[in-house]
DNA sequence: CGCTTTACTGTAATCGATTACAATACCGTT
DNA sequence: AACGGTATTGTAATCGATTACAGTAAAGCG
């Protein structure tokens, strides 16, 4: 029922091949057909038909956005960075939410595979099974990771500097007189972010002489936006007589139900435990005491990641740094103090 | 480069159109030919060619998800609730965030009304500009939209109860005994969970015999998720010699901002200040003392938006209700309680 | 045995754009 | 007047699937 371009030519006295050129290249065009041309678009208000200029040109100015959870606050501000990029290189989002399921990982990277939904793929945070990754690595489709590494040249990947957001919590603690700090860590074993941040937890007792004490080490293998299972390892850690002075959580979320387990067991913050966080998300303000944490800039690794994407789009032989790490920050708030007695 | 259906079809020995009938209708083609083509597609790991069945069918299989932002919890569990109700039938989620920005929302819908990219619209929470929604509303897509209502028995509406909302938490804070009640609003004139919150609120106070004080109805213009605007409205509110003695506020982000008012100006929740909020965001929880605040089912307005939408795809000339309310419940926690005095 | 029915398969048109190539007109040069 | 060059336009092939229609063979039936 749409007018397609026919239709358009017809009506203004020109052939197809003139219409097109109107819309991809109107400098090949006199004035005066250019004109009549974009009268006769108006009148029979003609959109092109983007499955067959897709079918044609192979493009489909589309890029997928593979990710966990959009239900995490960095991820969020990272999908709205990337959205705000592709829009003004006109490019629209797909978007493919895995919720840490292996099948559906799976089904997505097989619709992907195909090339003709979209031209590119952004992986953020993969969770799930390390051979998908690969798979999609090695295939020809254009990508770019987010927080994870593959070690393929083709394929750059951007991590944001957990060894450094772990090692400067750690540091601060250590700084503050702490001698018995815990981490709160992610134990799925391909969650690239958790390893990194047990690297700068190590580093920074290493740096200050202390040898950590394994037992303060929790891992739990469940991604924080499923976090009914955090509670139970809290409560461990927290209630016995050995406890820990000083707590690294995964992120702020845990943290904050770290506050929780606190004030069911009349521990105060930060007299009896401090506490940092990572992502300052928007309560870690809010609380009480405001939370300690490390911010990171979930939207510039956003633009980053979809600006080398659109870089590996237009020039797919030119060649890209295949690890960014991007810098984050500490900021000090109520949460962190020197250690009790 | 890659394989089509003709390179499959040479190598099992049969033409394309058996190899698309063994795709799409395998009841038509022999057991010997289907078992010969599987053979051909495995082989040569074909896949369709989702452009070139777009173009001759007339579907994408991609449905548009047009939204304010996805930095925010509630609209997070929606659209994480339309994605496997997506999924499940074989469609694809296409993201466009508008951030309230009518020119990003034009272009989207512009993008849209082409029809070749996406097969429906679901539309959530539109903030901008209402004409772009009834044009939508008006053309030949297929739409279902979320709290926002247009007069077109054509396009199904889904509204969060929130003439519910409010009267709930203002009814709870008159049972307490509460007379001077704050209501925290957002302004944008076409915004329709705000209307329907003033709503809630005025019929409160009326079935109380209460005549609620018009200065203590604060409307700012800017939706939460841009909140510094939040903080000064609220301070104007409580710092003055005749201040509320409780807040229904708009949801719980705004909700905390008061907490954290209360904090620095030495006002204690709930024995100075009752406050209220809504969408039961995961720090309801954590704060101190525990917001009261009302529970909305997102993951059921998604889902069953998106039902919606499929019902509409698959038989479009079906009649549906144009208008649901999805009802929502109170969640009394620590926040609230009798006045002061 | 002839005829209808059923089961399967192939031929070729079609969806709506893009673009290589050819054709034309018009200009200035010599 | 003939020629080369530039600007503009049209013709028609092409992208890779779907599907109406026609054809063939085998089975069923009287």
């Amino acid at each position: 029922m749409p007018a397609t371009m026919e239709d358009v030519a017809r009506l203004a006295g020109v052939s197809t091949a003139t219409v097109s050129r109107v819309l991809n290249n109107p400098e090949l065009v006199s004035d005066e057909a250019c004109r009549r041309v974009n009268e006769a678009i108006r009148q029979l208000d003609y959109r092109v038909n983007l499955a067959a200029r897709s079918l044609r040109t192979n493009q489909t100015r589309t890029v997928a956005v593979v990710l966990p959870t959009i239900a995490d606050p960095v991820i969020n501000q990272m999908v709205e960075a990337i959205e705000d990029v592709a829009i003004t290189a006109g490019y629209t989002l797909l978007l493919c939410s895995t919720r840490g399921d292996a099948a559906r990982e799976h089904a997505y990277i097989e619709l992907l595979t195909q090339r003709t939904v979209a031209d590119g793929v952004l992986y953020i945070s993969p969770r799930a099974d390390p051979d998908t990754v690969l798979t999609l690595a090695q295939g020809t489709m254009p990508l770019v990771l987010c927080n994870y590494l593959v070690e393929n040249p083709a394929v750059p990947c951007l991590l944001m500097d957990h060894i450094s957001s772990a090692y400067q919590a750690t540091a601060h603690l250590l700084g503050l007189g702490h001698r018995r700090i815990a981490l709160l860590n992610l134990a799925a074993p391909h969650y690239y972010p958790a390893r990194m941040r047990l690297d700068g937890y190590l580093r920074a007792h290493a740096e200050a002489g202390v040898i950590p004490d394994p037992a303060l080490r929790v891992e739990i293998d469940r991604p924080t936006y499923a976090n009914d299972d955090w509670r139970g390892a809290i409560e461990a850690l927290l209630v016995q007589p050995d406890r820990p002075g000083a707590i690294v959580a995964f992120n702020d979320e845990v943290a904050l139900e770290v506050y929780a387990v606190c004030r069911e067991h009349g521990l105060r913050i930060p007299d009896d435990l401090s506490v940092t966080g990572c992502d300052d998300i928007l309560s870690s303000r809010h609380v009480d005491p405001p939370l300690t944490t490390v911010r990171v800039p979930a939207r510039v690794q956003g633009e980053r990641a979809m600006r080398l994407l659109l870089k590996r789009l237009t020039r797919p032989h030119q060649p890209v740094p295949p690890r960014t790490l991007i810098p984050v920050e500490l900021v000090v708030r109520g949460s962190t103090g020197p250690p009790a007695g």
